[in-house]
DNA sequence: CTGAAAGCGCTTACAG
DNA sequence: CTGAAAGCGCTTACAG
């Protein structure tokens, strides 16, 4: 019989380290925390030991003695499915663990339902087994998210819904005016049935961009009765914009509330007919990879995802280190100008 | 002055669980674990005093004093938008997520680039913070991490590139089987030029689904010179279709070695006036939501994506917990007639 | 079935 | 600048 052991070597101990250094733990420790009151010579010493050992500080211990978890988590309140299949969410990820890699924290991933909070959930975040969290986006119904900065540092992508409510931490954008900006492209473009594919009525996000449009609208002195919601998919932005055409076959443009949705609308156009943007011309929103994987390149307002998930890290990382940090950061968008409009 | 103070209370010990039970910490520890051997009042008293006081057990001391960490890491050899952008990702991680969620371990996101380990990831693999760790993907050239069984216990989503190397545990599907399976459907509709948009030649999928193709039209007596890779995303998909038709123009099928690719090479075929599947007929591989998502419903080689993130996830449960468990598990797939082919 | 005691590997005042 | 000592909140043999 082959032996099936794995050895596992056991991992070297601060006491190990001091003793081959030569010196006390309370000095190693000070090393491996960057510590300035440690001599050149000592340092050296302790530093080539760590070197010989290839000594790693055990998380556990230092966590029992420090009480910090140094484990931050990155819940996210939406459906799986949507959660990967929007680009979107691809970037502010990317930009957030991209922020905490050069920190010694670790990402605890934690899926939830967009409204219920699981028990596990609550007992996890709740139970002092992260320092602090990561919100990545915002829905309203969920109170226990809403309130969870009550009892942890946590930040949030997106306002919340209830600017009173609590003084949440949080980045985003101005979606009114980024949307106002994007319909305004369109009413420059002599665009006079200037429709909307909106947001989740339950998501800031969703709401902001419906208002810029129709604030654009009112402004131009132009209807703003074409309006159907979806829920950022690329299904519901097809769904969406075929009621919108049955409701009005002779619109001649559409503010969309994401890029996602927006590519959904396309297909619908082409297969109603439509040319883009001779008939109807489309506008986005966020410019993510979704805007530029169809057919047509899509005319879009864009929005610093990957920033904002830095921003979002950064936030929390201050936060967590005890450092002033401002309670929102709202950042640029911008029109890009490409085929779809 | 507001009072800023964030009255974080202070989390109750065990130790004042056993004052307020009126029993000692052993045995509050015990029931805390589950033991048997407690007397059902002692059980109840213990009970009763952890509802009151809201008792959680403290993460850090815990793993200190077992040398479990009760963390697994998902390691994801993948480039963000990559992985976020492709369904058959969300499925796997879904399955993950969800049998993990029954279990006390947390989830330790890690997404690292698809070669170069980065030095961190490989500290904190190696050092002790995770008990296990889930790889979602396999890449060749990626030595670390196929020998990282060696050092923690491992399961992998996809067969080892090389499978003398390490004996590593790892859930797939038949890859060649299946392929050749979705060629076969295509033979029979009586095509005769049947290209493929193949994977990842670095990739176990890749090349399996690749070789399944070739083994079909060989039986067959068919020509296997149309042959593109596309990287799994759809833009590749998008672009493998305009290579191959622009070789040959009259090629009557394809088999797509991924729905998400297969999405963008349904678009340029529509693009280049050609009907589906009339004059060309695709086939898919993944069943994921991409297959459903455009304007023509995909027939496609159906895997059960989530079925095997959860397996992934039970074969790691079973390791940490020293059960006996199968190295390899493959999964069943099947085909799914829709309108493409 | 239950408790006293040692130990897990760190950090952190407190002296010096 | 450095060390001795206490303590973080658990688990786990070992007795009984």
């Amino acid at each position: 019989m082959t032996t099936e052991q794995q050895t596992r070597r056991i991992p070297p101990t601060l006491e190990e380290v001091a003793a081959t250094a030569g010196v006390s733990r309370s000095t190693v420790s000070r090393v491996v925390n960057g510590s300035t009151q440690v001599s050149p010579e000592v340092l050296a010493a302790v530093t080539a030991a760590i070197e010989q050992l290839n000594y790693v500080p055990n998380r556990a211990a230092r966590s029992l003695a420090n009480r910090q978890t140094m484990a931050i988590a990155l819940v996210v309140p939406e459906e799986t499915t949507r959660f990967f299949g929007d680009p979107y969410f691809a970037a502010v990820v990317h930009g957030i663990a991209h922020a905490i890699e050069s920190s010694d924290y670790v990402l605890n991933l934690q899926l939830a339902s967009p409204f219920a909070p699981s028990a596990k959930m609550t007992k996890y975040l709740l139970g002092g087994n992260v320092d602090g969290a990561i919100v990545i986006s915002h829905h309203s119904g969920d109170h226990f998210l809403a309130t969870l900065g009550d009892t942890l540092p946590v930040v949030f992508g997106g306002r919340p819904l209830h600017p009173d409510e609590h003084n949440s931490y949080f980045v985003d954008v101005d979606n009114a005016a980024a949307a106002e900006m994007g319909t305004n492209h369109l009413i420059e473009l002599g665009r006079k049935r200037i429709a909307i594919i909106a947001g989740p009525a339950d998501m800031p996000a969703g709401m902001d961009r419906t208002d810029g449009w129709r604030r654009a609208l009112q402004s131009a002195g132009l209807p703003q009765n074409l309006i159907v919601h979806g829920d950022f998919s690329m299904v519901s932005g097809a769904r969406s914009m075929r009621e919108l055409l049955d409701r009005d076959p002779e619109l001649d443009a559409v503010f969309v509330a994401s890029d996602l949705m927006a590519t959904g609308a396309v297909s619908v156009l082409r297969e109603r007919g439509r040319s883009i943007p001779g008939d109807v011309a489309v506008v986005g929103f966020d410019d993510s990879p979704a805007a530029i994987g169809g057919d047509i390149q899509l005319t879009t307002v864009h929005q610093p995802s990957m920033e904002m998930g830095e921003k979002m890290a950064e936030m929390l990382l201050r936060l967590l280190r005890g450092e002033p940090t401002e309670r929102e950061w709202i950042m640029q968008t911008r029109m890009v100008m490409r085929e779809s409009a």
